[in-house]
DNA sequence: TTTGAAAAGCTTGATAT
DNA sequence: ATATCAAGCTTTTCAAA
C-alpha cells in the first residue's frame, strides 16, 4: 500500500489535525525535525491524499444554524437508476453536511444542520418531492453535540 | 450577542471552510478586499469563535481506518448520573469521531472510526464494560460516505 | 532521508483616508 | 469601516551531508 505513515507521521498529522495553523517551525520543535523537513513531510501527505484539505471550523450556532438533524432514510431498493440521481441531490444540497450509505433498516443516514425548524422542513420536503424514490424518513433532533470531526486517533 | 455576519463575512467564510490556507491576497481578490482587510475579518471571526479551528482533514482510509460505523445507543434514563461519566468515557475516545445527544428510540448517536471489525468490536465490548447505564446498542456499518464535514451553507 | 541558509511569499501592524 | 506599505514571520527552494 502507497502510504506507510511512520511515527513521526503520525505526531505530525495528530497535530495538524488539531491546529492547521501551527508554523513548521512549533512543530518541528514538538516533534523533534527541522522547519524544512516539517513542510516537506506536510507536502508529501498532501499530495499522497492522506491530508485531503486544510479547513476552517465555524461554529455552527454562531454562523446562524443551531439545529442539526440526524436523518434516517429508506429509498426503494427496486428502482437502483433513481439512486445515482439521489447522490448527486444530496452533494448539491449545502445544508446536508454529512450522508453514509449504510447496512440496516434504513439506507442513507444524514447530517443535516438547519435554520429553524421550517427551514428543516422545507429541505424535507423537496427531498420527498424531488426523489420519488424516497420511501420514508425519519429524523431525530439533536439536543446535544458531545464531539464533531473526522479527527483519526493516531495513537 | 449573535454574531452578525455580513455578506463579506459569509463570502470569506465561504472560502475558508473549503481551503484554510488560501493566502489572504487571494481570498481579498476574490471578494474584493486588500489582504489585511481579509487577515482583520478573520482575526475578528476567530476571536468572536465563529472560526473555532483550523485543521487539516485526513483521508481515514488512508490514515487506516477504512471502516465507519454509526451506532445508536439506547441509556437506562432512571440512572442519570452515570450519563455524564458516559460523556466523559466519550470523550475519551478517539476512535469515537461524533456523538449526538438525539431525541427519538435511542439517546447517541455515534460516527466511529475503525482500523477493522475486531478494533470496532473490542470498543464496544469496552462500552457496554465500562458504562453500566448502556441498555443496548445497534450498529450500522457504513458501506459508502457521500459527504462528510460540517461546512455550514452561507447564502 | 536530513539540515541550514537564502529567496520568495505571506501576515501583521502602523499610518492615513 | 478601508487601503497602502514596511517590518517581521513563514514557507519554499536548494546545496550539502
Amino acid at each position: 500500500m502507497p502510504h506507510d505513515l511512520d511515527r513521526i507521521d503520525r505526531k505530525l498529522l495528530q497535530i495538524v489535525q488539531e491546529n492547521a495553523r501551527l508554523p513548521a517551525e512549533k512543530i518541528g520543535a514538538a516533534i523533534g525535525l527541522s522547519p524544512s523537513a516539517v513542510q516537506r513531510r506536510l507536502a508529501r501527505l498532501r499530495d499522497g491524499g492522506v491530508i485531503t484539505a486544510e479547513v476552517a471550523v465555524l461554529d455552527a450556532k454562531a454562523a446562524g444554524f443551531p439545529l442539526t438533524m440526524i436523518v434516517d432514510i429508506e429509498v426503494e431498493r427496486e428502482r437502483p437508476e433513481l439512486l445515482s440521481a439521489f447522490k448527486r441531490w444530496i452533494a448539491r444540497e449545502g445544508a446536508i453536511q454529512e450522508a453514509w450509505y449504510v447496512t440496516g433498516d434504513s439506507d442513507f443516514v444524514l447530517v443535516v444542520a438547519a435554520r429553524d425548524v421550517e427551514d428543516y422542513d422545507a429541505l424535507m420536503q423537496r427531498l420527498v418531492s424531488e426523489n420519488p424514490n424516497i420511501r420514508r424518513f425519519r429524523t431525530r433532533v439533536t439536543l446535544g453535540t458531545l464531539k464533531r470531526g473526522a479527527t483519526v486517533p493516531l495513537e
